[in-house]
DNA sequence: GGCCGAATCCCACTTACGAGGGAGCGGACG
DNA sequence: CGTCCGCTCCCTCGTAAGTGGGATTCGGCC
């Protein structure tokens, strides 16, 4: 039973256990074949261009370069690209954006195998891949209120601790126009202050922890 | 070269792609047999108590019972339980929780396979084995002003939001009192308010992101 | 015993935050 | 075209947060 063509796949994950189980894995099925490995998102852009995997397994949070960065770029260079994010978490932000920007499907890590060929095999087939889980929280999302480009941006200063007049510095607006979108936020995200308006926003993906 | 004995090993992580990656890397050495594996702390203790793993690979951040609490288990029932953790994370308070709980080594799960091998053989061999990154993290503590327990539970509070009025009427005190307390934190952790204390204590794994 | 540091608790004061409004201006979209 | 919505700015007000001190207790250590 030889199959009729072997599909070319490339994993990128910085953890290496995780490249090694996604190689273990991959290598059960007769018609996959792991083309590369890449630990990062700069590695990742590279070893598309010189691979052209069927398909890539990519991670999202990355040091150097993040996941949806390398997405975004992979896709510059080959549209057609299809990439299938995997990723520990599951905030519906990281989801919405990484389905934005190019992936065509989202499973989680906890996945087993027989979550994780399935979604590969659909994404060869031109379909796209979103568990329930995973759309579920894309659903909660539209149903929430969803937070500007001006609004993530002053969330991104708020976790480093700045204050409303420090935020206006850094936007140039005034401390008044800080504290406006701060009570816009505090109402879209459904919190009673700023301190739990961080903890929200880690959990649903909207902002990361700074790397220091 | 049949190996004089073969060691039991049995391995803890929530994901499955990390438990494949951890089955490949140990099914490579000869004398290493995967006994058996758990996807939370509840089925690690239980599984170590009916295989009596002579090494326990253990993941720290799962559902259900975490990694920490089934250290303690597992070594009340066995304390000679030789118990390696993989965990993602180097917040220090995580490393130091994870070594006071029992644990004798603690690795990254970014490492590769070429530092995971000679962790285990280290415990099999009664050493402990702190890789040098991790060691540092450590230090760095030690420098630095340490919580109290009083302290750590306010930072608990904290990243739910609560205002120090909440705070003090869960914990039976003044809002004066848990003034007082915060002061103290926001000097420990060096950070101008609130806010930035919940990302510092986030990233040094001294509390958590709620589950919901 | 006596000293010291750490943890816990208390008070007064200044500042920042968040609620509750309102208003003008721009682009997007039907 | 008008309407919505995001961005900006404005004012007031009550309250929470953060800063300065000080008091207490308790255990360790010389």
């Amino acid at each position: 039973m030889k199959p009729s063509r072997t599909y070319k796949i490339l994993v990128v994950d910085d953890h290496f256990v995780v490249r090694a189980g996604l190689r273990d894995i991959l290598s059960h099925e007769p018609d996959f074949i792991v083309a590369g490995e890449a630990a990062n998102g700069r590695e990742a852009v590279a070893a598309h261009a010189r691979l052209l995997p069927d398909v890539t397994l990519m991670d999202l949070r990355m040091p150097v370069c993040g996941g949806l960065e390398a997405i975004r770029l992979i896709r510059e260079n080959s549209p057609a690209a299809r990439i299938l994010v995997l990723s520990s978490y599951e905030g519906d932000e990281d989801i919405h954006a990484a389905l934005s920007a190019g992936a065509m499907g989202y499973i989680l890590k906890h996945s087993s195998d027989d979550q994780i060929t399935p979604a590969i095999r659909a994404l060869l087939q031109g379909k796209r891949w979103i568990p329930l889980e995973v759309a579920g929280q894309l659903a909660a999302r539209e149903r929430g209120e969803i937070l500007s480009e001006r609004e993530r941006e002053i969330v991104r200063l708020l976790v480093l601790g700045d204050a409303n007049k420090q935020i206006g510095d850094t936007l140039g607006i005034t401390e008044l126009t800080v504290k406006s979108h701060m009570k816009n936020i505090l109402a879209k995200l459904k919190v009673r202050d700023r301190t739990e308006a961080v903890t929200v926003a880690l959990r649903r993906g909207i902002v990361h922890l700074p790397d220091e």
